[in-house]
DNA sequence: GTAAACATGTAACAGGTTACATGATTGT
DNA sequence: ACAATCATGTAACCTGTTACATGTTTAC
């Protein structure tokens, strides 16, 4: 259940509401996880029933901040240490590279510009860390922002050498 | 609908059973994309039904055999060619990293260690193409396996640096 | 006044996982 | 005879996507 160990990660930052967190998904963790506003709203409630996150707010337009509980806290650190991660294989960009031979050269040779293109684009400017965000001394979300300069870096060569293999 | 795409892929080469597909899946696509038997076989329904596939021959044990129609192989083009891949972010190993801060040092060092091992374990041995398989000119196999290479070492000298960086 | 941003909720459907269930064939 | 492998099918459940639905507050 990543999705809703992303939330409580989230909210061991600072509370906020779901239409915070849904912003955070789409900053913060664009390049680490997805998440849409349906499953936000709707994990925000089934993390409140089962007492990971409380209500500690209620603001304007049915606003509802939301805090990590120490049961919210214990889960986290328990999901962060339990088990070694595992990588989730589903590359859609790997699985068509894999069945290129159904098409020409040219379009194989069409595909691998769109994967540099992409990665020349999809590169974001790494954040500044916020004013109020207190400086932790191993800094992990540049470690993040690190792996995915590497990442695009590497996908961008791959592609350019894939490209030239061609014919 | 990748699922269904890269079973089209794989028909696409020779014809196969549901049995042979999914060790396909386990062996040329492990580093690529991850199907269950379940859905495997609900697929093979699936594309029977609306023609993309059909059964060549049954053998002992109600093996079915099935082969890629004409309207598959325009559809496998169709969804290799028309539209930009995008990469779907949804890194168990990132998601992790990120929040690293509510554990203390140890466990972090311990994290990144696990994922050194991981990366070094999980490189497997590129398979010899079969005595059958004929050898198109750009082999994009191999491009994929390559990928595969750069990825699991990416990865696991940036773990090597990140762990260094804690404390 | 009105557009943009704030803010939440839910229903229908698609995609994926786990577990159960069954049985035939091959090799030793 | 027995185990391993071959071979398929289905049901319950969980996760994720798309679309609909509603209303408030702020800034211009």
């Amino acid at each position: 259940m990543s999705l809703e160990h992303a939330l409580l990660g989230l909210l061991s930052e600072r509370p906020a509401s779901g239409y915070d967190l849904l912003k955070l998904f789409d900053t913060s963790l664009a390049n680490v996880w997805h998440a849409t506003q349906s499953q936000v709203y709707s994990a925000l409630i089934r993390l409140s029933d089962t007492g990971m996150i409380e209500i500690v707010a209620e603001g304007p337009r049915g606003r509802k901040t939301y805090a990590l509980t120490a049961d919210g806290l214990t889960e986290l650190r328990q999901w962060l240490t339990a088990s070694s991660p595992r990588d989730e294989v589903r590359n859609n960009i790997l699985l068509r590279a894999f069945f290129l031979d159904v098409v020409d050269s040219d379009q194989a040779r069409a595909y691998f510009a769109d994967v540099i293109q992409m990665s020349n684009e999809g590169q974001r400017e790494p954040e500044e860390p916020s004013e109020d965000y207190e400086e932790v001394c191993p800094d992990y979300r540049s470690m993040v922002l690190e792996y995915d300069r590497r990442l695009t870096a590497m996908r961008r060569d791959w592609a350019e050498w894939a490209g030239t293999q061609i014919k």
